[in-house]
DNA sequence: CGACGATTTGACTCTTCTCAATAAATGTGG
DNA sequence: CCACATTTATTGAGAAGAGTCAAATCGTCG
């Protein structure tokens, strides 16, 4: 395996992966291999740029990230925006079980690759159809919270916060224990982040100079360094007081 | 039936709420009817201010809006604020299927009922069951798909764009037949319209002055008139430009 | 090395926020 | 049903935040 100077392309285990309950319940790693490998199309590689679904694209199955990154691109009125990333272990496609067809573009920010759950094979699952089904419930559910979480933080007063937010939760979504990195790389371009926040560029720029005199973080070109959490996670307002351990918060709004 | 001044209490219609599919998965309307009564519970009056829901509750099943309006509190860092509304024929708790547990308040906007759909008893659908789940993922891939699109408004560029497309999304979502009414009550403040935004309640007051200027809407307290829904839907953003029939879209990002 | 795209920085403008003061609504009790 | 108290909404003025345009660096890749 060749590697170009010190980037690795890290590959998400299964078990860090969103898919991984899903694949379970078809087999995986058991004597059912086989019954997996009818449903799941693994590790296929996507070249970046790619476009893994375009507007008009059929539904056939959802994605799961194996490694590298996407961008999904939507149509807001007349202008193409940055609307979603993914990374490795999370999946794709959700939203589009329901209305059969694709309104949006995903494409890979670098070399990537992708497992496919084609749902026209789920049959092949037998009785463990309503395995799947919970399994495919839970999923939903927990990336509905998530994403509810993301949104609200978006939605933020200041762009400190948003920006803060945003890379808060890209060093957590690169790392596979779910815990933000100290150390990543950026796989977007400051355009992608600037539209995605509804922030203009030279204003990421700016807060990201910022960010590095005061010693919270640093980013050189698109390697990420993460100096000072507990200040990071302050400016995104994810800090909450620490509330005595054993006692349940009265009944009251939050 | 008594109506106090032209203020009726709109209930939604079973066919035009989105527990419908569920509903009628369990029989609804069949001659099965025992069947539904026994998996959901029916208009429950909830009344203004009432709490649905606050941190800790746990999850028992999801809830279906019937008539009024409710608003999620949640807290994000220090601070609590308003991150969501949901309208009559809209499901509640879908984000807190897998986590077992609420973290945020629902709290009723106005006099209301809802239906709740206990997950205890979904046993009791038997075989039909495969049925149910596979209606409960149409909701869900619905509804994330709708979330994503007021998402990605609400992150708009300006407060204009913002407001534009949040009270064209309510005046849909308070219209049974999910086109935009004319004429509407908003049942939330000003402060909640501002807080869910992440706006000021001044910038919302004054910009609603504005569009009332411009003809495009009137609010006296909380009755709303859309006056120029083309205006508006230009100012939120969704107008698309008219695509001759028939051609596809080339495979270019959306 | 050199060219091109990406990013940063500066100067200036426009938008939005904050604080303060009114003005409407809404609710309450007589 | 009216007067008063309270909450909610609007308006104004000045300050802070974020956007725009233009120019200078930085980085990457052939």
């Amino acid at each position: 395996m060749t590697r170009r100077s010190c980037r690795r392309r890290p590959e998400v285990e299964c078990r860090d992966c969103e898919l991984f309950g899903i694949c379970q319940v078809a087999g995986l790693g058991s004597i059912d291999d086989s019954l997996l490998e009818s449903v799941v199309s693994r590790r296929w590689p996507v070249a970046r740029g790619d476009k893994l679904v375009t507007p008009g694209t059929p539904f056939r199955g959802i994605f799961a990230v194996k490694s590298g990154a996407f961008r999904t691109l939507s149509r807001i009125g007349q202008r193409v925006r940055v609307t979603d990333f993914h990374f490795p272990g999370e999946l794709i496609g959700l939203e589009t079980i329901e209305s059969g067809g694709y309104i949006h573009t995903v494409e890979a920010l670098d070399d990537s690759s992708i497992c496919e759950l084609g749902f026209s094979r789920l049959h092949r699952l037998g009785p463990r159809l309503v395995q799947f089904q919970e399994q495919l419930i839970q999923a939903m559910s927990r990336r509905m919270r998530h994403d509810q979480q993301l949104c609200a933080l978006a939605r933020a007063q200041n762009s400190e916060q948003r920006l803060a937010a945003f890379l808060y939760s890209v060093a957590t979504r690169l790392n596979p224990d779910q815990r933000p990195a100290a150390e990543f790389r950026l796989p977007m371009l400051r355009e992608d982040i600037a539209d995605y926040l509804g922030l203009a560029i030279e204003t990421i720029s700016r807060l990201l100079t910022q960010f590095s005199q005061r010693g919270i973080l640093h980013l050189r070109g698109r390697n990420a360094q993460i100096h000072d959490f507990k200040s990071l996670r302050a400016l995104a307002g994810l800090d909450v007081l620490v509330e005595p351990a054993g006692i349940e918060p009265p009944a009251e709004p939050c």
